[in-house]
DNA sequence: CCGCCATTTTTTGCATACAAAAGATTTTTG
DNA sequence: CAAAAATCTTTTGTATGCAAAAAATGGCGG
């Protein structure tokens, strides 16, 4: 038989939008505050404006675009305090996630994690950074996996999509970069170890470093004119 | 001038919409499991399926509902394991806002929250359960407030969505009951202390009485044979 | 009498059409 | 010439219509 060329023929039309916009708004192309014009993007994804708008609406409440009445929808533009805070909620989310992987994981996740560990090592070694992020990005599902708790892994990618666009192209500096390195070790360890609270300091350490390098990297380059909408993005 | 009677004519239609429909699950009129159909829908709410649909995707982004290829939606019928995997997130969410809270509470709104506190303290006192439920959901908003974090805000909010419709009639026996009005007492003396560490821990057990009392109301009154459909409700 | 298959009916999904609002442009006026 | 007003254009919001898929109904055979 012929490979599966078309990936899945995903059930809802605005299911597949959706997809396309969220893969649109990480790659950046459609940047934070860029206006999302109906007509122009139901002519480039070869769909009409309903499936369309019902995908934006999904994203809406994703927290990915803002929708302003009468005027449609911007691609999420994150102001300084709202990195912040993200940052804050996703450092509370993953040392929950650390703190259950560490009172459930099995020893087959466990040994999982530790080869991909040294596989990203390898990659540190090379500086091969793509590889890298792949492995990092993996490692961390799999402790999220290893929580057994499918609430907490939604939620957690829910807001962490929010802050995909940001980290796309954040290759750290050589220091900052050892540093995690060295704070995935502290990881392997205190899952080795079964250790609840340790999990718990480390990975809340590790969301805070990764806000310092976002934060230096959004002040360097300052393409988010954000002041544009002052207040947080979403209906608190 | 004349007081605002029309609550805030709320800017899209599709807006309006999804606040009824919410309502409407929250309130169990559209109870766990339920179809919802939209040409009885849009009739009862007099708009076309146009906005309705559009609602509907906004719920089942939010985890409201969920979405069947092909079949429409569905109200969204938690499973035992879905209750305790949310109420475990919820758990992280509210010791987070409560630890950030006793960081960052001014005196102000420390006061406010005494103030409610008494008034809860009397509701309790006349078995008034209503106002009890009024007042307690007042607090617990004046802390995440008082956490200084809309997005942790935000996601609190739509976690606990889920977990209304289960909350709506769940009039806790006496002892639990009392257990709870002592746990607040232990709240506010936390936040008075400025202890995000005290903080943090009656609030993650306060939650966690609180799924005692829901698990129990669950088996009590199976109303939700909600064996439906496996396993959990949301793409991981 | 029960189960299975064909047909009808209903319902969802998508596209198009129309109305209203926002935005751009031109015209008018001080 | 500039600012404001009016008109035109574009874009969003909503309703309707049509096609495909699922459910319901009815008929047939075991």
């Amino acid at each position: 038989m012929s490979a599966e060329i078309i990936s899945i023929p995903r059930s809802g039309l605005h299911e597949q939008v959706a997809h396309r916009l969220r893969q649109m708004l990480v790659e950046n192309r459609l940047p934070p505050g860029a206006k999302l014009n109906e007509r122009e993007l139901s002519e480039s994804l070869h769909v009409s404006r309903t499936p369309l708008r019902e995908a934006i609406k999904m994203l809406a409440a994703e927290g990915l675009v803002e929708l302003l009445p009468n005027r449609g929808a911007i691609a999420l533009a994150l102001t300084e305090s709202d990195v912040l805070n993200t940052f804050e909620v996703m450092a509370g989310l993953e040392a929950q996630s650390g703190e259950l992987a560490a009172r459930r994981i099995t020893d087959a996740e466990l040994l999982e994690i530790k080869a991909m560990h040294y596989e990203m090592l390898g990659a540190y070694t090379r500086r091969d950074l793509p590889g890298y992020y792949r492995l990092n990005a993996a490692i961390h599902n799999a402790i999220n996996q290893a929580a057994k708790n499918p609430v907490l892994t939604a939620t957690y990618n829910q807001v962490n999509a929010r802050l995909q666009a940001l980290r796309f192209r954040s290759n750290q500096d050589g220091e900052k970069w050892k540093n995690a390195v060295e704070e995935h070790e502290l990881m392997v360890a205190a899952l080795s170890a079964r250790d609840p609270e340790a999990m718990r300091n480390v990975l809340a350490s590790h969301l805070m470093n990764k806000l310092d390098v976002v934060l230096e990297q959004l002040r360097a380059c300052p393409e988010n004119p954000s002041a544009s909408h002052s207040s947080s993005f979403i209906k608190a």
